[in-house]
DNA sequence: CACAGCAGTTGCACACCATGCAACGGAAGG
DNA sequence: CCTTCCGTTGCATGGTGTGCAACTGCTGTG
């Protein structure tokens, strides 16, 4: 599009601050963003003005600010499966100690939009707007593999191609969830059951997450049941809720 | 300022959606920000675009996307004391049973950036981007106290003069704790300590919630050592974080 | 102390593009 | 079928965002 230019900017600009580097001067996110120089002193400033972006007098670097976080609280509030799913994850936590996770699908990625941390000791940690490829995790791969069996265009959002991933994806169709051991997070392994909306497409997901060693594959064809049964009451839930708000 | 009016314009019109209204057409965009229709149109478009505000087909109504959350993600994960409150949060969670919520200061209001939902049956839930007015809940009111012995402004972060709030803070200064019996919400009480930074400035309070009828004055003043002590254990935490962040 | 190097901001002129208007197409309701 | 309301889209124009380059301020160095 060659519509509203400054703000596709400013989109990336914000973009340009990541988890491995959430604090950056002017140059660092002119470079990263391709932008003049300039530009970017005058959109931060901008961004700054609008509370997007903090600005740290003591280090001269910009990271994203308030404003951005005050509205993903608005964007969580209105998530239907957040809802649905609150009320069912805490019990999943107690029943199997492990760390419980709803995921929503954006493109090529899963986001965390709730989360329950387990109740062990050593845990697997994650946080809301987490991102994580669908192609290896538990969660996406349980999108992935109903996004296959209900003939959507599952390829495209597994981004890459991955030799074997198909018959995989079968695979996990077929037994109804789909596990992970280290392929994304070493040392992190995870079990996860897709979450079918009103119609029956898929684009969430609710996965156990916990340390590999203890969470072998024994634990996690434990836990599957439990999993299986709170994504299915997760899904009812949802079917009851009132006003498809959903799917774009 | 006459610099970046559409991005000023664009950020208008995310702040549209709220908690009440999370769903808006365009013309209901329009109204809100005063913007013309088709700009409001156009505006929406382009943030489409970026994915920061999806489109329901259905109803025809806009809502914020996940793009907002993928970046509140990235701003969660650098705000110091969310880090510094983390271990300590789950501890205070279970030796209470209450909710645990970690809040900082933005202008007037008080801003959730992290949570632990209390072990009870029935609790007071929060949510992470949640907002509150300083000058009427426990937490905000531990700031706001903070600020007065520190001879801040806290006239300005309280808004709206409230009769005898000078007095009131000045007695929770004394006091080292904040409560709050129903005074925000209908049936929550509420126990808070503020949380210092290495200059002792305070933006950041801890807090404990739960219903009034359960969590009444002598839970909380039981439950004040516990929050103090754990309010003091996040600031020293705090204060052993590198002040300055590494680039790559 | 001077100088070089770098980061960030700002004046300026021009091209670009975001905006308001109005008209159009479409859906919903009478 | 007509009316009404909503959302989108050509179009002309005035506003404004942008690149360039000069300037300031800071840091480290010989």
């Amino acid at each position: 599009m060659a519509t509203h230019q400054s703000l596709h900017r400013a989109v990336t600009v914000l973009r340009a601050f990541t988890e491995a580097e959430p604090a950056l001067t002017v140059t660092e996110v002119a470079d990263r963003t391709n932008l003049h120089k300039s530009t970017a002193s005058r959109l931060l400033a901008a961004l700054l003005d609008d509370g997007l972006v903090r600005h740290d007098r003591g280090t001269g670097r910009y990271s994203l600010g308030m404003g951005v976080v005050e509205l993903a609280g608005v964007a969580l509030g209105q998530i239907d499966v957040r809802g649905a799913a609150m009320p069912h994850m805490e019990a999943l936590a107690a029943a199997t100690g492990e760390t419980v996770s709803v995921v929503v699908r954006r493109g090529t990625e899963a986001i965390t939009v709730a989360h329950q941390p387990g109740t062990r000791a050593t845990r697997h940690v994650a946080w809301i707007g987490r991102r994580m490829p669908l192609r290896s995790t538990a969660a996406g791969r349980a999108i992935l593999a109903s996004m296959l069996r209900r003939g959507d265009d599952w390829r495209a959002a597994a981004g890459t191609d991955v030799p074997g991933l198909a018959e995989r994806l079968g695979a996990i169709a077929d037994a109804g969830v789909a596990h992970e051991d280290e392929a994304f997070e070493a040392g992190v392994a995870a079990v996860a059951a897709p979450i079918p909306d009103r119609t029956g497409a898929v684009d969430a997901a609710v996965a156990l997450s916990g340390p590999a060693d203890r969470f072998d594959r024994p634990r996690r064809d434990e836990a599957a049941t439990t999993l299986v049964a709170a994504a299915s009451a997760i899904a009812t839930d949802l079917g009851l809720r009132e006003p498809a708000r959903d799917v774009a």
